[in-house]
DNA sequence: TAAAAATACTCCATAGGTATTTTAT
DNA sequence: ATAAAATACCTATGGAGTATTTTTA
């Protein structure tokens, strides 16, 4: 059975008349006729009766005009519930993360999403980059957010994000603290505070160091990357933080300084498995996010 | 869109393969990727998602999905009623029946369709034979009981229901009642107790009587037949009434006696209008029109 | 390599349009 | 005579099948 028969015989009903459905319904009063017929062949039955010259429902006919109705409408509702999600009215997007960008990013992220797309619900998995990597191309997660130094694959399509850059933070009190650029190397003597190994921040400088001739003086390791500026503050240590955290911090005895010679980028950007299907949800973000960026 | 590619669609999705789906819709795979292409076209977006080798629906496809099952339901109730209603289990008639014939044998009519077909409503009407054929032509009612004899056009499909009689109705005291036939002029100086002008009866009765040349001398007029038996067997006079009145009445002292020469038939018979549309529930009426007998 | 899905291609059914006929008032 | 519905006829779309190619495990 075709739908366009069921509202052909729904308007024609309505309306007492093939001729003034033909009109509405934008097709000649033949085709109508026709359309009606079909229905009738289909079901059986006879679905209208023509008796002095109104039209009269057939017990099958009021049935199926009843009924009828009814799956008009759920047909109705369900182009309704496509647009609103084609609309961006709806939806929900799962969303990678590290727990280092998480807690510096997500808050701005979630809250300008919600004030353009309330009804979209975005469901958080904080990871690490590697799983992370992993879980998009599975299509596990839907985006994920990721630095892209670290990607290792290249079937994804990249959203850039945040264009930052490692800068030295140490307390005011540091013998450094003073210059406007440092250079690497300088560092050697230092004390560091990093990141546990698990973070890919933890590897990436100790092979920054590496390159520059040394290997880091480790004091401590967090997870937290507002402990390791109080342990850096407080033990006069040195740390390597992309520029953006600065503007997060509390710690008003902490200076950042730029790193003399070629910037350490730190890139940031949203993936999505290459070629794959993008949800209306997920693409009403792809398009908001520029107004993600801090 | 048409119901088939959307149950298609649904039946990919159950078995999570095409070629599984194909073998329980008895077409072939490539049919079925057709069909849900065609509805991938028809929404405008990807409904299947195909990651690694099992199938996932989209944001879109989830909505046809579960609103599709919804529409199918529908369409499969919508069945259902139809055949309920083809299998007489559903329905109702709209009968037209004149006075003194439906308390005489609407009972039994009632009774035995409504133990054959319990869910058919049967709606009566009562008039006039008149008034009855001309709701019947115009439609107003789908079938009616009527004296063959009264009908004034042939437009009606005919379904003979009782052949029945007049006979003379007498009191046991009455002086022809031990005669077994009596002849209508016999009856030129007896009182007649006969039914009130609006009755086609009551014509008929007296264009038989003046047919054997004369007019009766009529006593009473009464519209319940029990009453124009009570009043014939108290008052010493006659009446013509069909034979089969006759298991109905109660009272002992009347008697029925067979008119000589010429039977006057009383031809019972369900009319409705010729090649007009017969619903199911009319159509099982029809088909036990003979269990309604007597 | 094997199984599943997509596609190319063909055939035929049929939907819809135009024009005409039938029907009813 | 007029208006509406049904039908005859034509064309073109497109649905289903077969055979083949592509894809993926």
């Amino acid at each position: 059975m075709e739908i366009r028969d069921l509202k052909n015989f729904i308007k024609v009903v309505d309306q007492g008349s093939f001729t003034k459905a033909a009109e509405e319904m934008y097709v000649t009063q033949s085709s109508l006729s026709k359309s009606v017929k079909r229905l009738e062949i289909h079901f059986g039955s006879q679905l209208i009766v023509r008796i002095k010259n109104n039209l009269h429902l057939s017990d099958i006919g009021k049935i199926v005009y009843q009924q009828g109705r009814e799956i008009i409408n759920s047909v109705n509702d369900l182009n309704l519930s496509i647009n609103q999600t084609k609309n961006g009215e709806y939806g929900s997007i799962l969303l990678g993360i590290p727990q280092l960008i998480g807690t510096l990013f997500f808050p701005k992220i979630a809250k300008e999403f919600y004030e353009s797309h309330g009804n979209i619900k975005i469901e958080l998995i904080e990871n690490g980059a590697k799983k992370l990597e992993r879980i998009v191309t599975d299509g596990k997660v839907d985006i994920a957010l990721i630095v892209k130094t670290q990607l290792t694959k290249d079937n994804y399509d990249i959203y850039p994000f945040i264009e930052d850059e490692f800068y030295i933070f140490l307390n005011e009190d540091h013998p450094l603290a003073n210059r406007t650029e440092i250079s690497i190397s300088e560092l050697k003597n230092e004390k560091f505070i990093i990141f546990p190994e698990e973070f890919t921040l933890h590897d990436y400088i100790i092979n920054t160091c590496k390159a520059h001739g040394f290997f880091p003086n480790i004091l401590y390791k967090s997870s937290q990357w507002d402990l390791i500026l109080e342990l850096t503050a407080s033990h006069n240590a040195v740390t390597l933080l992309p520029k953006s955290i600065y503007t997060k911090n509390v710690n008003k005895r902490i200076k950042l300084i730029k790193i003399k010679g070629k910037p350490l980028l730190w890139s940031l950007v949203f993936i999505t498995l290459k070629d794959s299907y993008k949800s209306f949800a997920l693409q009403s973000f792809i398009k908001n996010i520029d107004s993600f960026k801090p």
